[in-house]
DNA sequence: AAAACTACTGACTGAACGTTCAGTCAGTAG
DNA sequence: CTACTGACTGAACGTTCAGTCAGTAGTTTT
């Protein structure tokens, strides 16, 4: 809020997130940062302790905006159909909105070397726990017929994640999997809960 | 199989493929691959044009793994319902078997600066194709219920390779999934099929 | 008005990097 | 013995990078 201060942090955090999304922590240099942010190196590492700090802050925001998503659709009450229905298409939604966070957090994942190391992998865990708690409500309920809640929500995490990386990886492409976020969020979800369901 | 010719330039392909998978493409030094391998930096610019050469005939060998899979067990004859079954078996259990492999294919994609940009992405497009036609089929026979055959190929693909990759990336931190991967298998190929079955 | 503090600059350093290259050496064919 | 090859070495190159530091300008405190 305050003019001077926090304004270049803001900046420099931003302009850090989109670099490297796109070429990846050792694809982008300080130096590259601070001059796409219209600031000198030596800013950058008065607000940040060093590189990876920097790194590791762009990461946690992203992750904490997926996290507040999972929180809010699944954590409210109704059936569980409807809930995952609907986190389904918000979550997707959101990483369509942010091709950028989508990036960086695939990168995260798989630079090992990089930090946050497995941090990522922490707090998908948990949207899974909460994705699986909601399948187990469903499963108690006799909605769901399913022997494994956990892996069943490993599924639809994965088919979420993966449906939104292909969309975001095949743009540069030129490519298209066709269809709006919405009717593909709507496809998937069916065909999830169609697997999942009691048959009647 | 010769003995002077072509075992240097094995152990250097086989050292940088390990190397890459787990530190990248700029993570790893040429002259890292040549100590690990037993050799002068010299010799790697002898066998390889550069370092993206090398780093481009690692991923190429690994796609051309994969791509024998899908061509072996969704070409062969039989119900539409038999060869998915066996594709998700043996793609899965060779990526578990190497997870180097996976790893690397993970950041090939995702690193997009790096060669060869988007082959990766092509590759997976042709399996993409190999599983939409079977489904196509499928549905031909009455057998499958569902009105995208591509987007429900997408999503099949996808599940295979989170799952795999939730699986490879879950080991360093000692976490597990659970179950092994014929388990895993058959259980997500179900919910697969129940999802895309004319239900009865 | 002096001192202290915050935000910021840009020149600089030492290490590490990809790549090149002159040269060694075992082997082979004539 | 000569001419030649292909595999291989290791030092050296130019460049890039993360991180440092002395210093400046503006504001606030004493």
């Amino acid at each position: 809020m305050s003019q001077s201060e926090g304004s270049a942090r803001g900046r420099i955090l931003e302009v850090a997130g989109a670099l490297f999304s796109e070429r990846g922590f050792d694809g982008v240099s300080v130096s590259d940062i601070a001059t796409a942010s219209g600031n000198s190196t030596g800013l950058v590492y008065y607000h940040f302790k060093d590189k990876s700090t920097l790194y590791e802050s762009v990461v946690r925001e992203g992750l904490h905006l997926l996290e507040a998503t999972a929180v809010r659709t699944l954590g409210t009450p109704g059936r569980p159909i409807d809930r995952i229905r609907s986190f389904v298409r918000e979550y997707m939604a959101l990483l369509e909105g942010q091709p950028a966070l989508m990036r960086l957090l695939i990168r995260s994942v798989t630079d090992v070397s990089t930090p946050p190391p497995g941090h990522v992998l922490m707090r998908s865990a948990t949207t899974i726990e909460r994705l699986q708690s909601v399948i187990d409500e469903g499963i108690a309920a006799g909605e769901f017929r399913v022997t494994d809640a956990h892996l069943a929500a490993t599924a639809l995490f994965a088919l979420v994640n993966t449906l939104i990386t292909a969309r975001v990886l095949e743009t540069p492409l030129g490519q298209s999997s066709g269809g709006s976020v919405e009717e593909r969020a709507e496809f998937m979800t069916d065909l999830f809960l169609r697997g999942v369901a009691a048959c009647s």
